[in-house]
DNA sequence: CTGACTAAGTTTTTT
DNA sequence: ACTTAGTCAG
């Protein structure tokens, strides 16, 4: 007992040593959240005698679940009281139950898991089928209606189209599951609705996971979507032995269906729940938590936290402003350098982060320049590799031959002479058969099977066919590893990457590595090997103990920490980006768009948050005047989020002023022309240009993206666009502007 | 059927 | 700027 309690305070022992009933643990970054589901485990193991069998932890992501495993091993390891322990993520707890209870499902214990590309595929398909117009209906936007569905449980028959556009969703998605089905796959979401459905539809079933599942705990719990939150309540069942831990301020998924509110839902459903708050930090040093709460203090709806640390005083936050990218670069290396040349940190002890991707570049640059060694977290993950894509789509279609999405990837890859005719010949011919073209193509080995394809396409796919038998009939006498090195000498993949470029080179080292990861699985049969590729992201990086600096999106960078952190590109329409800020500058929007843009900068204050909270000592906040995006260079303001840090937390350039003062307000407005209202013409005036009214008029205060505030000298209509003269103390002079970026500011 | 050209569209990310 | 999907001549 005295070892697992150890070095927890008050808040964190009730948590740890709470009772059976619902518990929601409420905390702030950097409270030592994980710690205390992770000490959980280990309590109810030892102390309570829990067996560790009905014990179910869910983490955010794989690596989390690694981690914890490790950590409670660790605590109480030698008395080896964990066997059937559960620690994973929703997704991967979901498929192994959908696969041992294929028998309650109407898909196969081989069914594939399908990812983004894969169910873009089939979306494709599906626009094609319904002869959608592809310009107003893209996959991607129907995916992520149909995804958003899913999220919140709404079957396709189910879905209610509530107006016209509606209705095309509505068919689409049906035809989409239609077509999963077809192919034996599930999507991701499928995998936790299909698991609520399961569990909904017989009561057996759900009454044995409840009796193996008596506690179970969730991390991360304000990452959760419905579905996700559902399968909770259904598990806990009548024993609510429910133990959640969350920061509705670190939200910052919501663009995938997460729900922060599930966190209020959780206190509303469960009226008994113990609520333990978590507010003492103990990563970052005072000045760091104060810049963090002027920040997320501006978000609505949500319950304030008074973060406090007792660490000892350290420096405030710096706030840097950069000529542009390159500069922003070459402050972070050089003030990296610095630090570490004074001895006060190792290389290993930064972190650079940032809201998109696009902005690593030139980072990437500045330290190659200085021949500094960095680690670049993200980015292109190893299995969404094109290469790797194509291997495992080989063995995916090896193993469930009615997978048309892999099918259609590699028929003709590497080029066996079967092109797109061919392809579409093949599958209208298999429909007309009633088969997948995958059990089509085996048919084609007979040689008295009539088809309408040429002799050489059908030899070419006969070819192929033959090939595909040849793995089916070996996969199970082969480790994965070696049907891996039968495919690739069969298909001469690698010579086809070879195509003696470098990134040929670096291609073929992939697909090596591959094949060296899959000998982890010897022994295993294949579908676990294929099972665990398709729920992990990224294959364990060996060198996370690298010391070098990091350089992470924001969003990676969430359950981190750093003893340095600096955050680029804190500006106008890159953090917030300029997609969750694109409503509030658009005129005449309705109250739900304007609500929806509320919740948008919402969440982007959430992920500065969280990348001002991941640091321990030192914190840099940088932000460029000139910046280069989509080709072009241009300016943006600095965040809004950077006026919100109380200047008692900061230090560094001083913020320009956004507003327009009062005086500036009456001098600009004396220098007014009034555009007169069309009343005030005579008619000989009144052209059709000049009568058309216009939104703005002289001594409007407005807000520009780029200049901020500004005084309305005058306003015109003409070709049909409203020119605005505005005059931007900011900037200290006069600019023509089209009405539609500028945004009225009540004064 | 394949390689070369052009147009379009650019968040965040884990499963 | 840069990738990638789609079109077209060889």
């Amino acid at each position: 007992m005295a070892d697992i309690l150890k070095g927890l305070n008050e808040q964190q022992r009730a948590a740890v040593t709470a009772g059976d009933g619902p518990v929601l643990v409420l905390a702030g970054p950097g409270s030592g959240k994980t710690r205390v589901l992770t000490h959980r485990i280990a309590y109810l193991a030892q102390e309570r005698n829990v067996r560790a069998w009905h014990i179910m932890a869910v983490t955010f992501t794989n690596k989390a679940a690694r981690e914890m495993e490790n950590r409670v091993l660790g605590m109480l390891g030698e008395s080896g009281k964990l066997d059937g322990l559960s620690i994973g993520t929703f997704h991967a707890i979901c498929a192994r139950i959908l696969r041992v209870e294929a028998d309650y499902t109407t898909f196969t214990r081989d069914y594939a898991i399908f990812d983004t590309e894969d169910q873009l595929a089939v979306m494709s398909h599906v626009v094609g089928d319904l002869n959608l117009d592809p310009k107003t209906n893209t996959p991607r936007s129907l995916l992520s209606k149909v995804s958003a569905a899913k999220n919140e449980l709404i079957a396709a028959r189910e879905y209610q189209p509530s107006e016209y556009r509606d209705e095309k969703i509505r068919r689409a998605y049906q035809r989409y599951d239609e077509l999963l089905r077809e192919n034996n796959a599930r999507d991701f979401d499928d995998l936790l609705m299909h698991t609520v459905q399961l569990f909904q539809q017989n009561a057996d079933v759900l009454e044995r996971y409840q009796r193996r599942y008596q506690y179970v705990l969730v991390d991360e719990f304000q990452d959760t979507n419905i579905a996700q939150y559902t399968l909770v309540r259904l598990l806990a069942g009548e024993r609510r032995c429910l133990f959640a831990v969350g920061d509705p301020d670190q939200s910052i998924y919501a663009f995938r269906g997460a729900d922060y509110r599930n966190v209020k839902r959780f206190a509303e459903d469960h009226p008994d729940a113990q609520v333990i708050m978590l507010e003492e930090n103990y990563r970052s040093h005072q000045a760091i938590l104060n810049a963090a709460m002027g920040v997320i203090d501006q978000n609505t709806d949500r319950t304030k936290k008074n973060l406090f640390s007792q660490r000892k005083k350290g420096p405030l936050a710096t706030i840097y402003e950069a000529y542009s990218e390159d500069d922003e670069a070459h402050y972070v290396v050089e003030t990296i350098t610095d630090l570490v040349s004074k001895g006060e940190y190792k290389p290993g002890d930064f972190a650079i982060m940032y809201r998109t991707n696009a902005q690593s570049r030139a980072l990437e640059d500045g330290f190659r320049r200085a021949n500094m060694p960095y680690r670049l977290v993200g980015a292109t993950s190893f299995y969404s590799r094109k290469e790797i894509k194509d291997v495992m789509a080989y063995l995916r279609l090896t193993h469930n031959p009615s997978d048309n999405v892999s099918f259609e990837r590699i028929v003709n890859v590497p080029t066996r002479g079967i092109g797109q005719k061919t392809i579409e010949t093949m599958i209208t011919w298999a429909r007309d058969q009633g088969m997948s073209p995958p059990q089509a193509l085996f048919m084609l080995l007979d040689d008295k099977i009539d088809s309408p394809l040429s002799s050489r396409a059908r030899a070419a796919l006969v070819g192929f066919a033959k090939m595909l038998q040849e793995w089916r009939r070996v996969r199970d006498d082969l480790m994965p590893a070696e049907l891996i090195s039968k495919v690739l000498k069969d298909t001469g993949y690698i010579s086809y990457l070879d195509d003696g470029t470098e990134q040929g080179q670096s291609r073929i080292e992939n697909v090596l590595e591959l094949r060296g990861y899959a000998e982890r699985y010897n022994g295993l049969p294949l579908v676990t090997f294929l099972e665990e590729i398709s729920l992990v992201s990224d294959v364990d990086t060996p060198e996370d103990d690298l010391n070098r600096p990091s350089l992470m999106t924001l969003h990676s960078a969430k359950g981190l920490e750093f003893p340095v952190v600096f955050i680029t590109g804190v500006e106008e329409n890159i953090l917030p980006h300029s997609r969750s800020i694109a409503p509030e500058r658009r005129p005449g929007i309705t109250e739900d768009e304007r609500q929806e843009g509320i919740r948008a900068v919402e969440e982007e204050r959430r992920l500065m948050y969280v990348g001002i909270t991941r640091a321990e000592q030192r914190l840099y906040l940088l932000y460029a005047t000139m910046r280069s995006l989509y080709g072009d260079s241009r300016s943006n303001l600095p965040s809004r989020f950077l006026y919100d840090i109380p200047d008692a937390a900061r230090n560094g350039s001083d913020l320009p002023r956004r507003g327009v003062t009062e005086g500036e307000r009456r001098s600009y407005q004396a220098m007014t022309t009034w555009a007169a209202p069309a009343s005030y013409l005579t008619r000989s005036e009144e052209t059709p240009k000049s009568s058309a009214k216009t939104r703005f008029r002289g001594g409007d205060v407005v807000f520009h993206a780029k200049y901020g505030e500004g005084v309305v000298i005058s306003a015109k209509v003409a070709g049909g666009l409203e020119q605005v003269d505005v005059m931007f103390p900011g900037i200290g002079g006069q600019k023509t502007i089209i009405a539609d970026f500028l945004k009225k500011v009540e004064s």
